[in-house]
DNA sequence: TTGAATTCGTTGCATATGCAACGATAATTT
DNA sequence: AAATTATCGTTGCATATGCAACGAATTCAA
């Protein structure tokens, strides 16, 4: 028989149980209180610090696929969290930003999952989270690297939306 | 405003990402050349090493739903990979077995996803791996003691699994 | 031993998802 | 300028998913 295959110690699934298990706990804090999936929560957490942003500006940096956000943003508008207007400069985009009432929503559950990020952290040093990090953005270069990988999250496209608001 | 929340170092999110990332990088190696799922997948790669299992048994160890792992082992069964027969001891219980077909398919995929995650580790130290899954353990601790979050993968039903085809 | 409660795996159903295709618009090429 | 190409967001479709309900089997209690 071939070496035995330890998925337990195997990082890609460690790293997707500890992943599924924290935003599991973390769905409860938008999920139950307000009703938001995954990607609804990610799209109004960008939108929080992107001011405007099209639903391209939104899927770099959230690493969702186009269709899902665009129906995540559909289901915002419908909740009357987000507000839709065509670009008056690019007829293509759509210009997506937080109504009041997403940005009251968003108000309610930051604090909550702030609180659970804090928890996770406690007891944790400044370096060692430095260290836990350093390796993720190691596991990201490597991937980087990868062809057959998808590409990163750009993390540019934060302030190339925020200009796409600001013009 | 309120304090802008900035999911980018959020540590639920930067988790997600990389972990999202790495499992469809992985899939690469399952899905495009042997159609498995990642349910397939993980149900197949525990068998590996559980020998027999029940789908509770494979349930606890992976993390999915058991509707998730019924229907993955039946997708299984259907590729002729696995084996079903119902527990001569107790008739509720199904006890699942990978058959030539799987362990080859298998023995085909696994040198592949390791050689995946031989290239994420290269260049990292054993203690940097130590430091890392040190956090991670961490982080299951503080969920385990939160009454919100899921329970923990059940380590142990892993040998208790094996025993349940040994006996 | 009989009846109630629990466990196991499957299935129905509503919803979510990924992918490809599409119409509309804009950018590029000739 | 006209034609080709590329980009953007939406939608149709097939499939996957989570949840609850269920039937069958077992365990527990009276």
């Amino acid at each position: 028989m071939a070496d035995p295959f330890n998925l337990a110690e195997f990082l890609p699934y460690r790293l997707a149980l500890i992943a599924e298990r924290i935003s599991r706990r973390l769905a409860v804090e938008y999920e139950r209180s307000h009703g938001l999936s995954v990607a609804e929560w990610r799209v109004l957490a960008n939108l929080s610090n992107l001011g405007t942003a099209s639903v391209r500006d939104i899927q770099l940096v959230t690493n969702l696929e186009k269709s899902r956000v665009s129906r995540a943003v559909g289901r915002l508008e419908t909740a009357k969290m987000v507000k839709k207007h065509v670009s008056a400069q690019d007829a293509r985009l759509v210009e997506i930003a937080l109504t009041a009432k997403g940005r009251a929503t968003l108000n309610a559950i930051v604090p909550n999952v702030r609180e659970v990020e804090n928890r996770l952290l406690e007891g944790l040093t400044a370096h060692q989270m430095a260290a836990f990090y350093a390796i993720i953005d190691h596991l990201h270069d490597v991937l980087d690297a990868d062809p057959d990988a998808k590409e990163r999250v750009d993390k540019r496209a934060a302030s190339a939306a925020s200009k796409t608001g600001a013009s």
